[in-house]
DNA sequence: CTATGGCACGGATT
DNA sequence: AATCCGTGCCATAG
């Protein structure tokens, strides 16, 4: 009876598999979202209580037992456990989700870039010209780079070129200072200047940023230090200072290994989808995959309302039949999403556990493709479950799901490592000599190509200088 | 002449 | 159909 109707639900398929897709794209973060405004929308829909497990305290799923408590005590402990668990409030990225208390709970107001960095800027701008800001704001990429140009600004509202930039100025200056930027090179310029107000600047840093950033990057530093009448040490200093203190991506969270200490606010922005930790943070326990579901509790229909639904005059009959078909179809699709996500980690996790384990270089080519096959879904449908979402690791980084997905991630730190414990600078060529050695056939030009992708300059510039 | 970076093409992936 | 990735070829720098 209950399945029968259940059944219905799922089998309508146009408008349901299409709503299944679009969920199953959205971050934790998106599908929160979407979820608030549904529940505020639809009166049809019910939250109904969180429960915890009596043992651990852990907010429990929508259904069955505690994942963790309920796992027989000596199972095999190669099998990680995956697992969908409610969110437990927002992480900071550090905790280990088990009865710990988030030391930065952003959740209670989530807001978004263009609202947080609105409500530091309000104060100090002219009535007329919040307008502005905020149109401004809101034409930010997910880097906080502005996707617009001041003069289009300016046209749109009729303002002089010069006041919009004035108000630009003024909205990097707010908390992921350099918001608001053209590109990284103007972003950092601003975090300079605001840090300049409280530690002294290297010598010559405007002018690296402004002029010689890519250069940077490829740690060119003596001909920039030739460039600027300046010595190669200097240049040095300089990248350093650079590398630790500035973000040239003010509104993204850095992961990888950018560390950056000034970036309090920014990180909030990108909570994981997933996380994957040891149980109890010990190694030598089993590992756990969570996949967050953001929601507290359980998603149901209300029960009442279905009841009032008999005893209802006609006209308003439709509209609430129509509310409740929306509500049992949404809970439907956030089961699928969830489903199809915990199928699909289940996997990743089994082929890449030797890449979440012992890091990049035992990464293990994968498509989506194969994925696909393997799971007997759709790869359109793996496609979608992977981009945008992002994974915590165990070692605390949080990457890109894509990163499984990488097929050069393990070559590039092969060839990363060869250069770092190399006696003599290798040549591109060599290098290729070296891999084929240990049975990686590969192009000359392709060694290059992951080479500068590393950041690792050319074998004739590396000459072993060690700072 | 050797080592690299740039451009662009073709096949694989999404 | 659109994009990404590995490569080959060629120009350039040293």
């Amino acid at each position: 009876m209950f399945q029968n109707q259940w059944q219905q639900t799922t089998t309508h398929t146009s408008a349901h598999l299409a709503q299944t897709m679009t969920l199953l794209s959205l971050t934790a973060a998106e599908l929160q979202q979407k979820i608030d405004s549904e529940l505020a929308n639809n009166p049809a829909l019910e939250l109904v209580e969180e429960r915890r497990c009596p043992m651990c305290k852990r907010l429990l799923p929508p259904f069955g037992p505690c994942p963790i408590c309920s796992q027989p005590k000596s199972e095999n402990s190669d099998d990680p456990i995956v697992f969908i668990s409610p969110r437990e409030d927002f992480y900071t990225g550090t905790g280990t989700g088990i009865s710990e208390v988030p030391d930065e709970p952003y959740a209670s107001e989530m807001i978004d870039l263009p609202t947080y960095v609105l409500k530091q800027a309000a104060a100090d701008l002219k009535v007329e010209d919040r307008l502005i800001a905020a149109y401004i704001l809101n034409h930010l990429d997910e880097d906080g780079f502005l996707t617009i140009t001041p003069i289009e600004v300016a046209r749109y509202h009729h303002r002089l070129p010069s006041e919009i930039q004035e108000i630009i100025e003024l909205l990097k200056r707010c908390d992921p200072v350099g918001v608001c930027s053209a590109h990284p090179a103007e972003a950092m310029l601003a975090q300079v200047e605001s840090l300049a107000e409280n530690i002294e600047i290297p010598a010559f840093t405007r002018e690296v940023i402004k002029d010689y950033l890519p250069k940077v990057s490829q740690h060119h530093f003596s001909d920039i230090a030739r460039a600027l009448k300046s010595s190669t040490q200097q240049i040095q200093n300089v990248a350093n200072f650079i590398s630790e203190n500035l973000n040239p991506f003010p509104a993204r969270a850095h992961w990888g290994d950018v560390r950056n200490p000034n970036a309090s606010g920014s990180e909030a922005f990108h909570q994981p989808d997933v996380l994957i930790y040891y149980l109890n943070d010990n190694p030598a326990n089993p590992l756990v995959v969570e996949i967050i579901l953001p929601v507290r509790g359980t998603l149901k229909v209300n029960q009442l309302f279905k009841d009032a639904l008999k005893s209802v005059e006609e006209e308003h009959a439709v509209e609430w039949k129509e509310d409740i078909e929306k509500a049992s179809l949404l809970i439907k699709c956030i089961q699928q999403r969830s489903n199809a996500m915990k199928l699909l980690l289940e996997q990743l996790v089994v082929l890449q556990k030797d890449y979440i384990i012992s890091g990049d270089k035992k990464m293990v080519p994968l498509t989506r493709a194969k994925i696909a096959e393997e799971l007997g879904l759709h790869e359109s449908t793996i496609s979608r479950a992977v981009s945008g979402k992002t994974i915590q690791l165990p070692n605390k980084k949080i990457v890109p799901m894509a990163v499984f997905f990488d097929r050069s991630l393990s070559l590039r730190t092969v060839i990363k490592e060869m250069i770092e414990h190399e006696n003599t600078p290798l040549s591109d060529s060599e290098i290729k000599e070296k891999l084929e050695e240990e049975g990686v056939s590969i192009a000359r030009r392709t060694v290059a190509k992951y080479r500068s992708m590393e950041g690792i300059l050319p074998a004739h510039l590396r000459s072993n200088s060690k700072s």
